[in-house]
DNA sequence: GTACAAGTTAAAGTTAGCTTTAAGTCAAGA
DNA sequence: TCTTGACTTAAAGCTAACTTTAACTTGTAC
């Protein structure tokens, strides 16, 4: 019964891939230090951190913002459950407002879709504001005027 | 006034790019006659499929599933409202249920945020089945089985 | 008739979040 | 000691949805 874990350990404990945990590491999301050999070693606490990206990607947060919460743990000391849970508050509003825009955003359908006029000019589901409600990754030309005259 | 408008003219009037058009066209979403000098000439309809596709983008429809519904419509006519709404009615189910994860996921977080039990192993959070609630592109591993003993 | 904006293509680049590959080195049980 | 599984790195690959670039051709206003 070690004190370290080997990336392998760690990779069975969390369900990640170990090529998943050296990406994070390239990305500054955790740390390790290493064997005689050279080999990757962690300390327990590395499971925490792994669990937190994993639940902070699901509430949508890129790894860029999550380096940037980790980083504002205490480094002096090993984080408290009052560190981690100041790290998530600000989940909730991000997940209140990812919510709110889906309910707009689905009660123009429902207008839209009873009306026919899908793809007409004056359909509210043209509105702008509602671009970007789903995104994914790669450059997205996200409209900055609204469409001319769509008749 | 033409009957027929060029790539620049649709790109004005639906707020796309030139480069984004050719793509779709390439990617089988529109088509497009040419000129005698080879440049694209458009029908008027093809405003409408714009539109129709940045909407659906919107709903959070893969291209591919676009290009299905796109190919589900008429071909010998010209696409009523009717036949317009009939491929668009998926989407209310669709944009129902992502509201309903993100609703679980609120919920689940709530909870925990409020027990500082974040990373640590009971977590509702593990649950895999709301990995993938906002998801991005590229190959993602999502876990088929719940972390063995996080703690 | 000429200049210049607008159009053409193929191929490569972008982004996030990883995975895969190649070519090795390390660790541990028999 | 040997074998085998686990580990190492750097670099390239993958996906979606486009954009950018380079090198050229068309179309049109004056």
């Amino acid at each position: 019964m070690d004190e370290w874990l080997s990336i392998g350990d760690v990779a069975r404990r969390t369900g990640m891939a170990t090529s998943a945990l050296r990406f994070y590491e390239r990305e500054g999301l955790l740390e390790s230090s290493r064997s005689e050999g050279g080999q990757r070693r962690y300390h327990r606490e590395v499971l925490r951190r792994v669990a937190f990206v994993r639940v902070a990607q699901t509430v949508g947060l890129s790894l860029d913002e999550i380096r940037d919460a980790l980083a504002s743990l205490p480094q002096s000391r090993t984080p408290t459950k009052a560190d981690w849970a100041r790290v998530s508050r600000g989940w909730r509003p991000r997940l209140d407002e990812q919510i709110a825009n889906l309910e707009r955003l689905r009660d123009k359908l429902s207008d839209c879709i009873g009306c026919g006029c899908l793809s007409l000019r004056a359909c509210a589901l043209y509105n702008p504001e509602d671009r970007a409600a789903v995104l994914g990754t790669g450059p997205r030309y996200l409209l900055g005027d609204v469409p001319s005259d769509l008749r």
